[in-house]
DNA sequence: TTTGTTATTGCAACTCAGTTGCAATAAATT
DNA sequence: AATTTATTGCAACTGAGTTGCAATAACAAA
């Protein structure tokens, strides 16, 4: 599965992101790209790009979805993309993935296979 | 705002929960109750619950809601109540709340409000 | 570069969790 | 019991995300 050709969609919604942490929900990229691409195609690529390891998603608090490079520069957990915490600032609603790793500890009785961890608050530009 | 009036219907949907840990999604409430109300009844009570502190929910893998008691005999966090971790049973989706607490540490130009946290993995029954 | 294969896309219709407006009903108060 | 108004049922709606299928465009092979 994943990625299999390099199409104009393909390269138009990688560019959206960048290089560097901040997400983008399926939302505003379909907005961004409605001129360029379908609705449908915005959400296949981006399935496809998540089957291969090249973006991850999350749910927001709003309970859309987000996505986000997984570049291992900027990500720093190549097998275990879904361990980093994001944030959602609640004010501009600017959505990042935080380069850090928070400890999980084991729980009795449990396995546990992936961790989501949203952190809600203000960003550097919203707290007063 | 919360609930003002003890309906047949309030009582119905928190006889559900019982007094154990376990969370129930809003689909398999509306479920359990189809025959004693109306979808959007039970929609609003969870609403007005959650309101008032009763309940509390959070967001599943499949991206459903969930809800749970917010006792204080339960989660120990009167006054974060969003802030300890929950468990989804990947294979049998038994979904509960887990009475620890789960450090944040400070990050650095962000303040944080909330943090929702969702640990996915197998129970105890299911692990083999 | 032309041809053949098939992954990818556009489109329109669909799914389904959750919401809403409003009239009818039933708690709670006097 | 009468009054007030929070709550409920219902049916229609919303909106993110999905799907089937025919048309299109990567890419490989010749």
């Amino acid at each position: 599965m994943g990625i299999i050709r390099k199409t104009k969609s393909v390269k138009a919604l990688l560019n959206e992101f960048g290089h560097n942490k901040t997400a983008l929900s399926t939302l505003e990229l379909v907005e961004r790209l409605h001129r360029q691409m379908n609705k449908s195609t915005v959400y296949r690529i981006l399935e496809r790009l998540e089957d291969d390891g090249i973006l991850h998603s999350f749910t927001g608090q709003d309970g859309l979805t987000w996505y986000a490079l997984s570049d291992n520069n900027i990500c720093k957990h190549p097998h275990h993309l879904n361990t980093h915490p994001h944030f959602q600032c609640r004010d501009c609603g600017k959505t990042e993935c935080l380069p850090i790793s928070i400890p999980i500890p084991e729980i009795a009785e449990h396995s546990i296979d992936s961790v989501s961890l949203l952190l809600v608050g203000r960003c550097a530009d919203c707290v007063s």
